[in-house]
DNA sequence: GCAAGCCTGACC
DNA sequence: GGTCAGGCTTGC
């Protein structure tokens, strides 16, 4: 599932593949994936340059460019659960699923979004949507301060549900989470207000570890996932709770558990992850 | 029939 | 303001 690791991996590949390219034309073979209407995305893409690329968590925007120069507009891409982008040459098998096609200025390329599930988006936006996007998700996860991230933790609800609440911060999916969690040992259904201060300076090293790791190896292909390349990720391996259940906890031997938290599967280690009960943070003090 | 990420709408 | 359910889709 394309989660920060990810999407920040189909950014640098379009950085290498793409950017100053000119997209020629767009072939919409399925509306369906399009938000907002299909022919206005065709028209402010065609004849418009890659200007940039920008990420906030699993968001990911292609800036556009006329004669060179970004306007602010942009296409957004989101790859919910099984969405792919490709950079390919025109020619090559059309592979099922294949909904949208950018011809490149580039010799024979194109990019190309694919998306069995469908859950993915591409749409059209100008400087004024893009803001109101990013602006309703929390803080990027590789950017958020130690002071953000601490305020945002005083709230009701699982821990386990705050990660994955892309208001709260942006960019964990159900793979880095309990990944996170289990680095930082803390118990996914714990209360996000009841982390203590240690807890939540762990839980933000782990969150930057976990995924720092997972950038530099490419991100987790878990089923779908490829980049740009059509490569998958190599992170994989390095899993130690995400669908681990029953097999034995890395550190400490104890059986990988899975549970239902905020009625998403959780994997972690009963034993290393123990369940606090403290009392609720106060939040009128500091 | 479940699971996933994200959006929408209902409700307090 | 917040929370929660429902819907989308299809491979397993």
């Amino acid at each position: 599932m394309p989660e920060l690791p990810e999407v920040e991996t189909v950014l640098r590949g379009l950085e290498q593949r793409a950017l100053g390219c000119r997209i020629t034309g767009v072939e919409i073979l399925n509306a369906g994936v399009i938000t907002g209407q299909p022919a206005h995305l065709r028209e402010h893409l065609i004849g418009r340059g890659i200007a940039a690329l920008r990420r906030k968590g699993k968001a990911l925007a292609v800036y556009l460019a006329t004669n060179g120069a970004t306007q602010g507009d942009c296409l957004l891409i989101r790859l919910g659960m099984t969405g792919q982008v490709v950079v390919i040459r025109r020619d090559a098998p059309l592979l099922p699923h294949t909904h949208v096609r950018m011809v490149l200025n580039d010799g024979p390329n194109e990019i190309r979004f694919r998306d069995s599930r469908r859950f993915g988006r591409l749409r059209y936006c100008t400087r004024e949507d893009l803001e109101k996007v990013f602006g309703s998700l929390g803080p990027d996860a590789l950017d958020v301060t130690e002071k953000e991230f601490r305020d945002a933790l005083r709230r009701r609800g699982a821990i386990k549900g705050w990660l994955l609440n892309q208001r709260m911060l942006a960019g964990l999916g159900n793979i880095y989470a309990d990944e996170s969690l289990f680095e930082a040992r803390i118990h996914p259904q714990t209360q996000a207000d009841r982390v203590s201060e240690r807890g939540a300076r762990a839980l933000l090293r782990a969150v930057r570890r976990v995924l720092r790791q997972a950038v530099a190896l490419q991100g987790t292909s878990f089923r779908d996932y490829i980049d740009i390349e059509g490569r998958p990720g190599n992170f994989l391996p390095k899993l130690r709770v995400y669908q681990k259940t029953g097999k034995p906890c890395p550190r400490c031997k104890a059986p990988i558990r899975r549970i239902t938290v905020c009625g998403r599967s959780s994997h972690f280690c009963p034993r290393c992850q123990r369940r606090t009960r403290r009392p609720r943070a106060n939040t009128n003090s500091r």
